[in-house]
Order: C-alpha cells, then structure tokens, then sequence
DNA sequence: CCGATTTAGTTCCAAATGGAACTTGACGGG
DNA sequence: CCCGTCAAGTTCCATTTGGAACTAAATCGG
C-alpha cells in the first residue's frame, strides 16, 4: 500500500494526539492512502461545509442549494441562473427549485434579461442581503479557526498553491474513459 | 468585498488564459470571495470526484456510497459499517444500503465480530478485490494530473500544510451556535 | 432571412436520500 | 445480576434529487 508523500516520522508528536478522535478508518484514509489529496481536500471542505450548512438551515430555513444561490447571488449581483450551475456544479433543476424558493420567500428577485429574453437577471431583496450580511463574517470565522493552525506566511502559501491548481484545472481531464 | 489573499497582479499572464474557460461567477468566487478557502477546496475536490465517480459508475454500475464502501474495505480489510460512516460522513443508513448491495453483488463479504455481535467485519471479495486494483491506478492517475502544475517541492508542501490542517481538525468547531 | 441546432429555464417522475424509529447487543451502576 | 442507557445496523417513509423531456428564445449556416 502506498503512502502519502509526509514523512511519518516528523509530526508524530503532535499527531498521535490529534488522532486519538479520529477513527481509525479516517487516519488510514488519510495517511496511507494514495489518493491523499481528493480525500484531505474532502475533508477539510467537510468540516467547513457541515457546520455552516446546518447553522444556516437551522438559522434561516434554507437548505443548501437555497443558500448556494444566494451567497452567489450576493457576490455577484445580476448573475443569472446559468452562472449559479456552471459555478457548483449542482443540476440545473435543483437550481430552478431553490430560486423559485427563493423568490416566493422575496429573498431574491429577478427580471428578464433584456439581452437574452429566455435568461432572467437575478438580485438580492433587502431581506436576503441581510441574510448573506449575516452569515458572511460567520463564514470567515469558521474559515479563520480553520486557518488558525498556519502561520500567515503558510496561509499565503496554501492560498497560492489551490490558486495554481485552480489556474491549472481547464487542463485536467474531465472524463476517465479508457 | 474583501479579495483573497493572492496577490492579482501577479500570475496575471497565465491566468488571463486559464479564466476564459471559466465562468464569471467562478472567477467571483475564486478570487473575490472572502471565503476562499472552501471555495477552492470544494472546487479542486468537484475536479477530482466527478470524473472519477462518473468512471465508475458507467463502468461498474457502482453509485458513489457503495464505491466509498468498497474503497474503504479495499483500504483497510475488516473495517466494521461504523467506521465508513465515521470516515465519510454519509448517513449510516445510506451506507447500510450500499453495503447490502455490495453483499449481494458479491464484491463483500462479512461476518459478525466475534468481539461485539452487534457488529460486521468487512472483507473483499476476490471480485471486489479486482474494482479496487482496477480502479486505484485511474484515481491515482487522476491524482497525479491535477498535480502536475505544481513541481515536486510544492507538492510536498500542499501536502504537509493539508497535514497540519488535519491534524488541528479535532480543534475547529463543529457547531455554530451563537 | 429561414430552418436546424443550441441554450436558459421549467416540469415530470422514478430513484436516492436521510431523519427517526426500531431491533438487538453492549455496558455501567447500584 | 438486573435495569437503564447507549451503540451497530436495519427499516420506514416523507422529502429531495437529478436525468430526461419540454418550452421558448438565441444562434448559426446557407
């Protein structure tokens, strides 16, 4: 079995702590599995996601693709629903459904795009824009304890190494057929 | 709205080429997100997943939680249920389900924990054992691909800085509330 | 310009999902 | 040693999901 490029040997103070809470399974799957990268990047997403995603429900009764919307909609307003699917990755139907939600509760509203009669251009109501307000400094909060554990400088550094897979990511295949 | 950390100016070049495949509301969130972290995780995992969850499932008729199973079991034979659950974050009943299709698909074996008889110890099939050898390479592949912008040095510190974000996991909060 | 193809968004419906209750076994305290 | 509580895995069922077909508008080729 292969193992993640670490070195076992450094850390191992620090980590035999950290991994009394884990299951075992998990710190196979992080420490001796050769796709280290898809499953540390799950992983960590998942500890932002889930907390975040369960406040906001709760919080708002919105669920995820609701809130997915929004925040897009918040970050960019006038974005169409095209944006929203090309940008998560969620299907366009699920996409249809949460707008609609959100419109009915007035959180969003749209009107037709003039430039292209089938596309509508989609804002947030003051109502919604309280709500991203809101929720966005809970977000950062989450991303900083997150963080907590790099220096600056190794923030940075992470920063700039997803920004060269992001620059690098229209090149990667997108279909395994073979 | 605050921008991620990297600086704009530089890598400008090479980024101007890369962001015309992408979506403005991507760009947005990428680079003009205060939550650039998830973001970016989540994207980079998107890449990663998609493709490799679509591959298997046209090629073995296997949906992502009963692949997250075998993958799990292929990793570390003898695994109980509660360990996938704990490992994966899918629900338990979601993955009693896929491990029922396993079982009778023959790609699992298991029998009751001499230890706890409430509970399941996990093997591979030889047929499942074949999914596992055929797919791991592809993953790897894959792995490898989206890798390869970066040079071996920056892998190794992607890694280490994954690492220490793992490791401080157990710190962060799992709840909200507030 | 006119038909053929593509695209934005919606609707339909079969299938997957996941919370909650359930069954059976483990465990801890009196 | 019994009883209350907890944990592993399953089952139930209301809700969500997402592929595919659909409508209407844009775009492309001749």
């Amino acid at each position: 079995m292969r193992r993640a490029p670490t070195a076992l040997s450094r850390l191992d103070r620090e980590r035999e702590a950290a991994l009394r809470d884990l299951d075992p399974l998990t710190i196979t799957k992080l420490w001796d599995n050769a796709c280290w990268l898809s499953f540390r990047l799950n992983f960590v997403a998942f500890r932002f996601n889930d907390p975040v995603y369960r406040w906001i429900e709760t919080r708002y009764g919105l669920v995820r693709p609701e809130f997915v919307a929004l925040y897009a909609v918040g970050l960019r307003e006038g974005v169409a629903a095209k944006n929203i699917v090309a940008s998560s990755g969620l299907p366009k139907n699920t996409l249809s459904r949460a707008i609609q939600k959100l419109l009915t509760r007035r959180l969003l509203k749209r009107e037709t795009d003039q430039d292209d009669l089938r596309s509508y251009v989609l804002r947030l109501t003051p109502a919604g824009r309280a709500i991203f307000d809101e929720t966005l400094p809970i977000m950062v909060d989450q991303q900083s304890a997150m963080l907590a554990a790099l220096t600056e400088a190794e923030q940075r550094t992470l920063c700039e190494l997803m920004d060269k897979l992001v620059i690098a990511s229209p090149t990667w295949p997108t279909d395994l057929d073979g």
